[in-house]
DNA sequence: GATCATTATGGTCAAAATGACCATAAAGGA
DNA sequence: TCCTTTATGGTCATTTTGACCATAATGATC
């Protein structure tokens, strides 16, 4: 047992799964492990629960201390509580999803974003696959403590969440002016397959236009090649958690 | 605060929700607790988590020690980690759904029933309320702790699973002999509405029968006044957790 | 400027699923 | 025997879904 945590105590930390669509790709940032145990590994940004503070509260502590952002959303995935977990001795772990905006993630400062690695997310023959950035290839039993298990825990409750709660909308630069294409591109990197516009507009149209949870702004996208998408805006109502 | 617990320390603790269909009817069992905070008050079966044992041997251990049931079924529902949730000090408290099938509520001696509480989870205006056999009422904030909360976030959970996951037919007495109408009812006890006979069973056909997890038998129910139903079995798959 | 590739958007059409019914079957109770 | 109760099966209009095809509006290329 690490020496740094008392023998016969129990410790409660939380871990983020930091999500963002880039590239068509769902990606997850990875945080390398500067000391035993698993030192060296490429680990979930985690951290202890004070005293006085809620799950909710370290993981937001945690996410400002590494990156600048304001607006993500958390979402507790599950709460791990094998005896076996960590090494160093009893630690049980909740963790979250954390979705962040592409664009927010690109427009960090250098430094900042060399202190974590930025890994795609795929599925081959369910089985988890993380590709960095730089030819990386990492499998669950690659990562710290069983990191691999949460983060499969986490892809499948997005993907089964994202066609029947708005968590897909999270994922977007901005909630204020969205084009139905940035949707589809985060639902296909999310679910790992392409999806048919037409449809998947539809589908989108149907439950959040008609039932007034999303309308129709007067401004147009002309950021990319084709024709310009009409920019829709998300209707926030305020939702008790969880 | 509390003199049993050393401030400044972190408690973890298990709560479960005990649910089971009787008379048609949602029933969660609540334990009256005899000391302060609280005393008096109805709450969730709660647990602290040893040191030497995962969240979920915690909650076996907790509901071996209540009731003499073999086979219950254990989902996770969340963590509930406010810093003020429990008086005595800082206690964060994962809460477990448990699902039991009603007749073996039924079977147990009455002394071990005289040890908890049986209530019916009715929604009034979207507001919880359980209704006691003996005509007490208590809504959320009559309960200890936060566990109004807890149970409310539990009932959503479980409505918005019944649909998409076999957790409906945990509540069964036997999973290799049921009836569709015994099923029937425990969907509308969890949904707390009357549901269409005809289109209910068209739907779990579908969705079990024709992919091979439930298959029909070969014996019959002859238990009550009509026509005798045909008994149907679930083919249980090993899965993972979670 | 004409053409092409690209993205957005709209429409069609058959198949499948859903919701509201009605009808019949097979038991026990009066 | 008739009635009530539960189980089961079927119809039918409506809605939803999946697979397409067609057109619109832009930038890129020549």
């Amino acid at each position: 047992m690490h020496e740094s945590l008392v023998r016969g105590r129990l410790y409660v930390t939380v871990d983020m799964l930091i999500l963002t669509v880039k590239d068509g790709k769902l990606n997850l940032l990875l945080s390398r492990r500067k000391d035993a145990p698993y030192a060296g590994r490429w680990a979930l940004p985690g951290r202890f629960v004070g005293v006085d503070e809620s799950a909710e509260t370290a993981v937001r502590k945690l996410l400002n201390e590494m990156l600048p952002v304001r607006d993500a959303f958390l979402e507790q995935l599950y709460t791990f509580s094998d005896v076996n977990r960590d090494p160093r001795g009893r630690v049980i772990s909740t963790a979250y999803l954390v979705i962040i905006p592409g664009q927010k993630l690109d427009a960090l400062p250098e430094d900042t974003k060399e202190l974590f690695g930025q890994f795609a997310v795929t599925e081959e023959s369910e089985r988890l696959r993380l590709n960095g950035g730089d030819g990386t290839v990492l499998i669950g039993s690659d990562l710290a403590f069983d990191h691999g298990r949460i983060i499969e825990t986490g892809v499948l409750r997005l993907q089964g969440k994202i066609d029947y709660t708005d968590v897909g909308f999270r994922f977007l630069n901005n909630l204020k002016a969205f084009s139905l294409g940035e949707l589809e591109t985060v639902f296909e990197a999310v679910l790992g397959k392409k999806l048919d516009s037409s449809n998947f507009r539809r589908s989108i149209l149907k439950r959040y236009e008609e039932t007034g949870r999303m309308i129709l702004t007067d401004r147009e996208d002309k950021q990319k090649r084709g024709r310009p998408a009409a920019l829709y805006q998300l209707i926030e109502k305020e939702g008790k958690k969880p």
